[in-house]
DNA sequence: AGATTTATCTTGTATATACAAGTTGTTTTA
DNA sequence: TAAAACAACTTGTATATACAAGATAAATCT
């Protein structure tokens, strides 16, 4: 977790707050100090506290009123992308779990990859694993992951299980994703999907295909979803 | 299209950015001015520039990079929030069309209704109305909408058909939306949504509930959205 | 007591400036 | 010629400051 030194002071602010709120010391429609006040904390100024407010407004960390202040939102885990959220109660990571169904291996991007690939990618290759993450011990989502094979040291020996993909290529990395799209759709279940999923086939599933963009040139995140949207539902903020 | 006197320059800044991107007079992929130079344009400095250019970058009209500048991405109309986009070939304005199926009416809130609503949105009631989205001629998308009644000048009189709600919440009522949420299932078509959507029942359809959050205290926007992705999936940019 | 004003918080918008650092093409050097 | 250095662009980060405008509670006036 050590903070490289030569990183901006607004990201360090921006990850500070966002560590408070998360960890629960701002409330859900709580006040953040003021700008001033957080000025003076950072010795800094407001233009400086301004812009990490905006970046934690626009990952959905709060929202802002004029003359009132910074109210703390909905605390989110992950990118605010695409969440999983529990109908009944809201689901604490606790009882998200995943398993590693095929360890990441370097191979060939597919033939007949769902998008584009830039000629840089597609001489590197990719690294590719799946994951089936579950929520109170049934299976809820399906994931088959690419990332632009750019030689990330011993990662293919890192654990993915507990912790997200994106928390390990923050931390060990340095990489995060600054962009992407996805595309939604309703489908059914076909046999495989069915199985992993543990439902009949048939059952309406939401499929999904993401490409993220990281910080890292040429290094993309590529990813195949299904979840079984029965008992759960998938929640976005913007 | 008169511009306020008083509207903030950066968010003209924005504007007009983004209807010349709109417009096609910048392409995909193609540098905006310089930060510098629009500052010449504007009469302005970086700081205003870059706000516009950071909203921008929110929205997804641009991608910005260190030394090189702001690229434009994908034109997108609409919020950039859920669009539609074809499989085949991008899916210009010209061929979706918008059917009301039950003009606005004003009414009390569903008993049920699907969001918690706080008591001044519960006292004053809302705005009801249906609409149906074709492509080509086929429905794709059936979109129920409640916003909250704030008494709009006219609005019950407004035709919501070929222009989008959002553009006649921003153009005559300076209204506009700075969050949201949506929540996403994979269902089967009722008896109800596969007549609208001309599909058999049980096919499986994408069921979204949202809430915009407007610029407006105690406005908000809330839609139940049923899509047939079977020809068309829906598209995210973040 | 109740309405109005005022003071003092807050965020919103803006100017002016400075230097760091990434990108690219040109020039110089070996 | 090929590599290295440089110049001239670009965006990124930051300081210091000013006034406008929304929110709120205390002080004042009727």
């Amino acid at each position: 977790m050590n903070k490289k030194e030569t990183s901006p002071l607004y990201k360090k602010v921006i990850d500070d707050l966002k560590t408070l709120i998360d960890k629960g010391a701002y409330k859900k429609g709580e006040l953040l100090p003021s700008e001033n006040d957080l000025c003076k904390t950072y010795s800094t100024t407001r233009v400086t506290v301004r812009q990490a407010l905006t970046g934690l407004t626009n990952m959905g960390y709060i929202t802002r009123r004029h003359g009132k202040g910074s109210i703390v939102s909905e605390p989110r885990q992950g990118l605010g992308i695409l969440s999983l959220s529990g109908v009944t109660a809201g689901v604490g990571d606790q009882v998200l779990t995943t398993a590693i169904l095929q360890k990441q291996t370097k191979q060939n991007w597919p033939a007949d990859f769902f998008y584009e690939l830039n000629p840089e990618e597609q001489s590197r290759g990719c690294i590719f694993f799946t994951r089936l993450r579950h929520i109170d011990g049934m299976p809820v989502l399906y994931e088959e992951t690419y990332i632009t094979n750019i030689s990330l040291a011993r990662f293919s020996s890192r654990n993915l299980e507990n912790c997200s993909l994106f928390k390990v290529l923050k931390e060990h990395y340095k990489i995060e994703v600054n962009e992407g799209e996805q595309k939604i759709w309703a489908i059914h279940a076909d046999k495989n999907i069915s199985k992993l999923l543990d439902i009949k086939t048939s059952h309406p599933v939401v499929h999904m295909k993401r490409r993220l963009q990281t910080n890292v040139k040429n290094l993309s995140i590529y990813s195949s979803v299904y979840c079984n949207t029965a008992a759960y539902f998938l929640h976005d903020y913007f």
